[in-house]
RNA sequence: GGCGGUAUAGCCAAGUGGUAAGGCAGAGGUCUGCAAAACCUUCAUCACCGGUUCAAAUCCGGUUACCGCCUCCA
């Protein structure tokens, strides 16, 4: 049974989809004017990694994560660059796509852009209009936060608080045009030369909040199962969420509230792109196996925050690499292997793990206690191949089972190339040489190799290679 | 000021009442022509103070430190 921390509730609830094998789940995507960094990249990663397990269970998953394509730094973004905002955007979408599929995420069902939903996004706001829960103001259209009765449940604010808080901030102009300070946008009035759509309160373009209600709602309907993001969406983004989507649906918006934990960096920092002390993962995979990145960012637990340190991602790729080597290892026994009649022993061990794999991961995603038992996997298929004789169908019940658990964590466990014919053949030179102990010439290929990158290994079973990276 | 989070070995990190999982690094050993990989052994009393209990990292009270949100941010 599958448990789930619920940001809304505080506690670790039973998962209930609406529809029986089938989850609906909404993650808010970047805003695309730069290359994501690693931060983001954690939270994609993450809700990636829960969509992947919930795979496992046997859900059919419907994901759809946005992108905003239009705000502020979009238009700050187009200007300097002298280009449009759609050509901003597209851009990094396309950055996008080719970041995530390095670190080995899946695709989206769906990515809505909103600029793609302001026919949709206006009719929500007229009808949060028309329900007295928005009213227009000088051109810009703004939610009667108070008017909502849950509104600051979700990160547990009580609303005059909120209201301090808020009016700290506010500007003399923005105070004059809201009628509480912790009214938020839903439309903002164009500026000269900015981009713009006609709406019934004038040229402008939508507010950020509003985005979300509206494609996570199209797409998924008035209640679906799971919503992510990281922490700093708490509040306000989701908190204004909630309020305009269940003023206009009178529905509950979302049954199972995710937030991820930080990245941070020295002293605790957070990661973010106002601190500017981020990390773009475009840069990062110049000079980090992009494997490495994956395990990295998907072996701690999401909401945990997770320091980023050349330190701790060489830890994260001496990790994975037990498990490859351990893969590999095993892999290499299977040449001229045969099936056993009897490999009930093995099964038997083999289905201990994976069974408590999934109660680990049932914990509200425990990776930390999945990778545990990954890692029995590992000393598994180690003393399997240090064994005389390897069965072919045993052996494979084991790698069956390191595939399966590792990909959940993005991981791909059977990527070793082949080699090249020129390094073949300098193997084979060395296996002769030792076969006449000629160990001078044979140390000598070795260490050649090795600076080529090629880390050699003798086994009673023979050489067995594999690509340092 | 309000709300929330974190504090376990050199590092990462499980564990929510019964006497500290796992990984990395370190030390010793086995195997190896030498290596590598692997295997075996070894390595902490849980931020601090007080309390409850036969028994607490785990419950209660208090203290300290760090972080985040409250304004764009995954």
């Amino acid at each position: 049974m599958l448990k789930i921390f619920n940001t809304l509730t505080r506690e670790k609830e039973e998962f209930k989809p609406i529809t029986p094998k089938q989850v609906n789940m909404y993650v808010c995507g970047p805003t695309v004017y730069n290359y994501i960094h690693i931060g983001n990249a954690r939270s994609i990663v993450a809700f990636d990694t829960v969509r992947r397990y919930l795979e496992f269970l046997g859900y059919d998953v419907k994901f759809v994560s946005n992108f905003t394509d239009v705000d502020d730094k979009m238009i700050k973004e187009a200007n300097k660059e002298g280009i449009t905002v759609p050509e901003v955007a597209d851009r990094f979408i396309k950055a996008f796509y080719e970041d995530i599929a390095q670190i080995n995420v899946q695709k989206a069902t769906i990515n809505p852009r909103a600029t793609d939903n302001i026919t949709e996004i206006i009719d929500f706001i007229k009808d949060l209009v028309a329900k007295d829960y928005a009213y227009e103001s000088q051109g810009d259209v703004f939610y009667r936060a108070r008017k909502f009765k849950h509104y600051g449940e979700l990160s547990d604010q009580n609303i005059d608080q909120l209201v301090e808080g808020a009016s700290e901030h506010v500007g003399d102009t923005e105070f004059a045009k809201k009628q509480d300070p912790i009214d938020f946008a839903l439309w903002k009035k164009a500026k000269p030369g900015e981009i713009k759509w006609d709406s019934p309160w004038g040229e402008g373009r939508p507010g950020w909040h509003i985005e979300c209600s509206v494609m996570s709602t199209k797409y998924l309907g008035d209640t679906f199962d799971i919503h992510g993001g990281g922490q700093d969406l708490e509040f306000p983004h989701h908190e204004n969420e909630i309020a305009q989507s269940e003023a206009k649906t009178g529905k509950k918006f979302v049954n199972y509230w995710m937030h991820n934990g930080f990245v941070t960096v020295e002293n605790n920092e957070k990661m973010s792109k106002s601190l500017g002390n981020f990390v773009t993962v475009h840069d990062l995979v110049k000079t980090t196996n992009p494997q490495v990145l994956r395990f990295f960012l998907s072996s701690t637990h999401y909401r945990r925050p997770l320091e980023y340190s050349q330190d701790n991602l060489q830890k994260a790729a001496d990790n994975l690499d037990k498990i490859k080597t351990a893969y590999n290892n095993l892999k290499f026994r299977l040449d001229g292997a045969e099936d056993a009649s009897d490999i009930n022993d093995i099964q038997t061990q083999v289905t201990k793990i994976v069974d408590d794999f999934k109660t680990a991961m049932n914990d509200d995603f425990n990776v930390q206690n999945g990778l545990t038992e990954i890692f029995n996997l590992v000393s598994l298929a180690n003393n399997y191949a240090a064994g005389e004789t390897v069965a072919k169908n045993a052996a494979n019940v084991i790698l069956e089972a390191m595939v399966k658990l590792t990909s959940i964590l993005g991981v791909k466990l059977d990527d070793q190339q082949d080699l090249s014919e020129e390094i073949q053949q300098m193997v084979d030179q060395r296996d002769e040489a030792r076969a006449n102990k000629d160990f001078a010439t044979s140390d000598k290929l070795r260490d050649q190799l090795k600076d080529m990158g090629v880390i050699l290994e003798d086994t009673p079973q023979g050489t067995r290679w594999h690509i340092n990276d």
